[in-house]
RNA sequence: GCCGCCAUAGCUCAAUGGAUAGAGCAGUCCCGUCCUAAGGGAACGAUGUGGGUUCGAUUCCUGCUGGUGGCACCA
């Protein structure tokens, strides 16, 4: 590999000038005229040689010669650039036409267990879930491309005040099959009158009481059907969305031990006003309740619950949680908690957060009263791309509908560093143009339309002529990869993406590349370079990969 | 009140302490095409504010302003 060659190269001739051990970046230049790979360290180096960095950077450029390098240049403030020779170039856009171009080995022999989407049986699937589902199912491939395995899990609150609530309306109106419409409707009345009428709220909580403890038999056969019918829903959400877990943890499973853990160690978690709580002032942090004064286990005790359940059912060497931000402060104090209770496993946790969609003010007036819902949102883009697709001939419309209307939105979670909000506008969102998802997909259907074309071209040689920006852009895939991996950070791979696909669109619309029935050799190997590290790339961001649009 | 996060172009977002701050959308202008025009090209347009650290700050520290999340029995 070229790139290691160019460090191992430099960090030889920093020895020998007498600045070992300087870490130095070896990156991707702002700008392509800087050349193909850029260091700084001359300038870091000059720091611990007290000299000028100018004078170090022309010293080190001097001692370095690297097979492979075409041009190597001081620039700048001390920068020294690299300029990789055609037939690297070339080396490379070869190895991109393989099945494990992009994969590195950062992960290799780690098991990894990725918690995201984690919807609630009874309530409906919203717009969080999609984008906990958008960003852990990312995290969850770049980690398989950095050679982990990976445990795809998934937590779902099966019991709690919501339940109560949905269930609370359902055997009052004696709705005893209930469609899934009927429980969203359900849930949404009781979370209402939980609110607003304290003589519900009492009903609630004492049907809450009955739904732990599992004595009406009328309760348990309700409890018992929505919960299912919610589950079947979501699994067929997961599908369109292209998740598969390996997993499933239920609060129900997670309750007891959660008890069992707090009630275990009081030094730890304190009685206070009936309820049994954890002091996080000591660490900085906030003091949480883990078992309420009723008795019953909090989200933070289910929590301590879940993450020994995880090691047994699961052990692995990281656990990584995708939630949105406003769990941040959450899951400080009871990670500190658990770092207290296990510390071992502990300090294997991560949390990961995303933000929240909020709506661009103004725009919404047609959807007044009309909450959006993760489907509603995947339905409504649906039909926004069918309408685009008019007058084309598909082989399957509906399922290219669909894996556009999954790619457009699970780009516009994934464009952004995670953790902040997403202001979400209906009305462009649904455009399909620009910056988006659909311009990705439709810049691979076109490499993979003119690879269709090609196979039956005559095939020729090309005219002599030095490497293009996109084939050197393409070189740049594997550390793309491997940046969103460490940072675990889809949105490095998104914004590649879109940059190679506008090189290639713009290419693609300055020259044919079938001419009279001919293409290059050349052509044809950066077409399919193109073809394949678009696909491994949106295969990295979960995104579907369609033949045609 | 306490703690956290955020502030880049009219709008939505990028930028690994470094080189001329990079895109998309909207607005202006151009390309009707033959391999998928969901495309391409041109021009226009930005680091909230006051200090500090540094050879170098959108990036680190700090004051201010504005926004946002959390803070006892919700998840």
């Amino acid at each position: 590999m070229i790139r290691q060659d160019i460090e191992q190269a430099i960090t030889v001739a920093l020895t020998a000038m007498g600045a070992e051990g300087v870490a130095f970046a070896l990156e991707r230049p702002g700008s392509m005229d800087h050349g193909d790979y850029a260091t700084n360290a001359a300038l870091i180096a000059a720091k611990i040689l007290k000299k000028n960095p100018k004078e170090v950077a022309d010293e080190l450029a001097s001692n370095l010669a690297i097979e492979g390098i075409k041009k190597i240049e001081v620039a700048g403030p001390g920068f020294i650039n690299f300029t990789l020779s055609g037939s690297v170039v070339k080396e490379v856009v070869h190895e991109a036409h393989g099945k494990e171009w992009g994969n590195n080995t950062i992960y290799k022999g780690k098991k990894v267990m990725v918690e995201y989407t984690d919807p609630n049986p009874f309530k409906q699937f919203h717009i969080g879930h999609l984008m906990s589902n958008a960003i852990g199912e990312s995290i969850a491939r770049a980690l398989e491309h950095s050679g982990a395995e990976v445990l795809r899990a998934n937590y779902q609150g099966d019991v709690g005040p919501h339940v109560a609530k949905a269930l609370f309306v359902l055997l009052e109106k004696n709705i005893e099959n209930p469609t899934i419409e009927d429980i969203s409707r359900a849930y949404v009345e009781g979370a209402t009158r939980y609110e607003e009428k304290p003589e519900d709220k009492l009903a609630i909580d004492a049907l809450n009481k009955k739904i732990y403890d599992k004595t009406d038999e009328r309760v348990n056969e309700l409890y018992k059907k929505g919960r299912t019918l919610s589950l079947e829903h979501f699994e067929e959400i997961y599908k369109i969305l292209g998740t598969k877990f390996d997993l499933y943890f239920f609060e129900s499973e997670t309750a007891n031990k959660g008890l069992e853990i707090v009630r275990a160690r009081p030094e730890i978690f304190e009685a206070s006003e009936g309820a049994i709580v954890f002091h996080g002032e000591k660490y900085g942090l906030h003091t949480r309740v883990f078992i309420n004064k009723l008795g019953l286990p909090t989200y933070e005790a289910k929590d301590l619950g879940l993450i020994v359940e995880k090691e047994q059912r699961g052990q692995s060497d990281h656990y990584i949680y995708v939630t949105a931000n406003e769990q941040n402060e959450y899951f400080k104090v009871v990670f500190q908690a658990a770092g207290l209770v296990f510390p071992e496993i502990a300090n294997k946790l991560m949390h990961r957060s995303h933000g929240m969609m909020r709506f661009a003010e103004g725009k919404m007036s047609s959807r007044v009263g009309n909450v959006i819902t993760g489907e509603s949102l995947l339905m409504d883009l649906m039909g926004e791309t069918n309408t685009k697709m008019e007058g084309r001939e598909l082989k399957d419309a509906h399922n290219t509908a669909q894996q556009v209307a999954v790619g457009a939105i699970k780009y516009a979670v994934l464009k952004q560093s995670s953790g902040k909000d997403i202001v979400f506008d209906p009305e462009k969102s649904l455009s399909l143009e620009g910056d988006s998802g659909p311009y990705v997909q439709y810049a691979l259907v076109r490499a993979r339309a003119l690879l269709r074309n090609a196979r039956s071209a005559k095939v020729v040689d090309p005219e002599p002529a030095g490497p293009m920006p996109i084939e050197r852009l393409i070189v740049h895939f594997p550390q793309v990869v491997e940046r969103t991996v460490h940072e675990l950070e889809p949105h490095y791979v998104a914004t590649y993406l879109t940059e190679l696909a506008g090189m290639f669109n713009s290419w693609y619309a300055s020259e044919r590349l079938i001419v009279d029935g001919a293409i290059t050799s050349r052509a044809l190997a950066v077409v399919k370079a193109i073809e394949n590290t678009l696909a491994q790339g949106l295969q990295v961001l979960g995104i579907p990969t369609p033949e045609e649009m």
